[in-house]
DNA sequence: CCCATCGTTCAAAACGTTTTGAATGTGCGC
DNA sequence: GCGCACATTCAAAACGTTTTGAACGATGGG
């Protein structure tokens, strides 16, 4: 094969594997992810284990975690006893997979214990002396902040989120930070 | 002190520490900037060593980072030789300094490297069989689509990097995916 | 129904990262 | 300047995570 296609290969493929990293998943989830996207045909689990120079045992893993992200589904070859994957090739599905199914929970969290927090202060008020009532009162500020941080974060997945396919600003055009 | 106020101190220093986790910093770093954060003196390496129970060495280390990342300065004491800290109280400085030193870089990188792939695929197409030209047309496709993901990536931060602490939305009304 | 071929599992090993604490460096107050 | 009280450094250890490979399980073809 010609070098400038195993040069571009080799560094989409390093490159999604840094991508998947930053969103928190494993390097080889990545790669196996940005094997698949380029390939034409789908690749059976000896094929990516020998492409990649991993175990078996760990493209097995892998690709089912790539599964239930939604990211990789199974190809069904008839008269083959393998098992034959291709990438979701659908970019934007994927990340919309991913920003529903874990960071929206993890901005929800948040959100819900910030709020436990500052209503077991003021729930509390009674009871403290002045001097912790002033510490309270500086939790408070400094928790509002935190909140409205995580605010503007869930907004700004809902705008991605509630799309079909296209990012739609008009419904928050002019967010205040602070 | 009042069990409310050390159970909100303790769950908004965990809350902390995994929201530092998520932007790629370690743990104890999100814990030191949390306890800054909900304290309304400035700390001193010990203070915050024996607030957290982990050793003064990994104080230091950690807060040279969360110095040099813009999360915490130092604050002079008269007559005293210890280093005391304060956190970056200003959330959205803290959010847009990390955007901007870390997450720009990154997307900028990919994009470069993307157009770098782009580039050399049309330049070899004369040297390619039918075969690799066919493969090289379907990368194009593929990395084409990760080009527009970073290409929005890099909107959105300029966006909320643009601002002088609102983010503006108007510039981009509606952005295609895909 | 058995064999061959593949997929899955999981304990052990490899690996990378983080933490520690002792040794070393530094600077303020006297 | 000296000494002391602190900060910093870094090698070793602890720890968590990832990878491997061999054992086991499943499944389709003959």
């Amino acid at each position: 094969m010609h070098e400038s296609l195993t040069a571009v290969s080799n560094s989409t493929v390093a490159g999604v594997g840094r991508l998947a990293r930053f969103f928190g998943f494993s390097e080889v989830m990545g790669r196996l992810y940005g094997t698949l996207l380029l390939s034409p045909e789908a690749m059976s689990l000896d094929d990516l284990a020998s492409g990649l120079k991993i175990s078996k045992g760990s493209v097995s893993m892998n690709m089912r975690s790539l599964e239930r992200w939604g990211m990789a589904k199974e190809v069904w070859m008839r008269g083959e006893r393998k098992k034959y994957y291709a990438a979701e090739s659908d970019f934007w599905q994927v990340i919309r997979n991913v920003l529903n199914s874990r960071e929206r929970r993890e901005v929800q969290l948040a959100l819900h214990v910030l709020g436990e927090s500052i209503e077991k202060l003021q729930l509390a008020e009674g009871e403290l002396s002045d001097e912790e009532r002033q510490l309270a009162t500086f939790y408070l500020d400094r928790i509002g902040d935190l909140q409205s941080f995580f605010r503007f974060a869930q907004i700004a997945l809902e705008t991605v989120l509630g799309s079909d396919g296209t990012v739609d600003f008009e419904a928050v055009t002019k967010i205040e930070i602070g």
